[in-house]
DNA sequence: GATCGATATCGATGGATGTCAATATCGACA
DNA sequence: TGTCGATATTGACATCCATCGATATCGATC
């Protein structure tokens, strides 16, 4: 039989990168405004982190079906708790979305937001 | 007679993002380095910050032979040292370039530094 | 040289953040 | 129901960071 699958996402107007792909122009066209640059603040802080860039890439350049949190444990040479706190991090950023699959955890790209984050950098 | 006007670059090699434009593909083609990873966080970091984002949108949106940090003092509400710190933190990631004319300071874009931060975000 | 204006640096401080051990949660399965 | 394995949460700690007042630097101008 199929395994259960629970999809997990927060509210999608209150994450920080969909409300930054709904509203922002790239930064070179005009001053952006304090609020939206408290948005894009946000998304970019969750990308400020060693860990966080790798975990991203791993899960990026992986299954676009979603990786496995314990390959993610045993890529990076970090405690369990602390890579759950990244993917959190991420995920909460709207970066990520997670999917549950029996007892393992599936995390993979939410789609568009690397391309609003281009877009937002004028590129 | 024509104002002295001195370009102050920090060696191109150590900027974390012309490190980053030379050597990175897309996060989404294959796993990034470790170090990799640490050089990109570096360069988000510098844009983890709603102050930063404003300011670099200012610069970018602004004259394309610089913005002088008189302008930008008014625009934000926060005390000198800090906005002079907050660029500072933007020419070290290699975003920003400083140019003095007289007693003023003038920043602007490092060219081709927002384009290689959306490559390497895959858009 | 003395003063003034613009910018940078220093030092201090309060708050945010990365990290991990310990523990909780939760589904699977015997 | 009880145990086990995978992941998340909590609490604590050390470090980093944004902010600002005070001060230094440095060029211009008198």
């Amino acid at each position: 039989m199929a395994v259960t699958q629970v999809i997990e996402l927060p509210l999608a107007e209150q994450l920080p990168v969909e409300q930054l792909g709904a509203c922002c122009a790239p930064l070179t066209e005009a001053p952006i405004s304090a609020e939206d640059a408290e948005l894009a603040a946000r998304v970019f802080k969750a990308l400020a982190d060693p860990a966080r860039v790798r975990l991203l890439s791993m899960i990026a350049a992986g299954d676009p079906d979603g990786t496995c949190v314990c390959d993610l444990n045993e890529a990076v040479d970090l405690a369990q708790p602390t890579v759950s706190h990244h993917l959190k991090v991420m995920l909460d950023a709207g970066l990520l979305e997670r999917e549950r699959r029996a007892s393992w955890a599936y995390y993979r790209l939410r789609p568009g937001v690397l391309q609003a984050l281009a877009t937002i950098l004028g590129g």
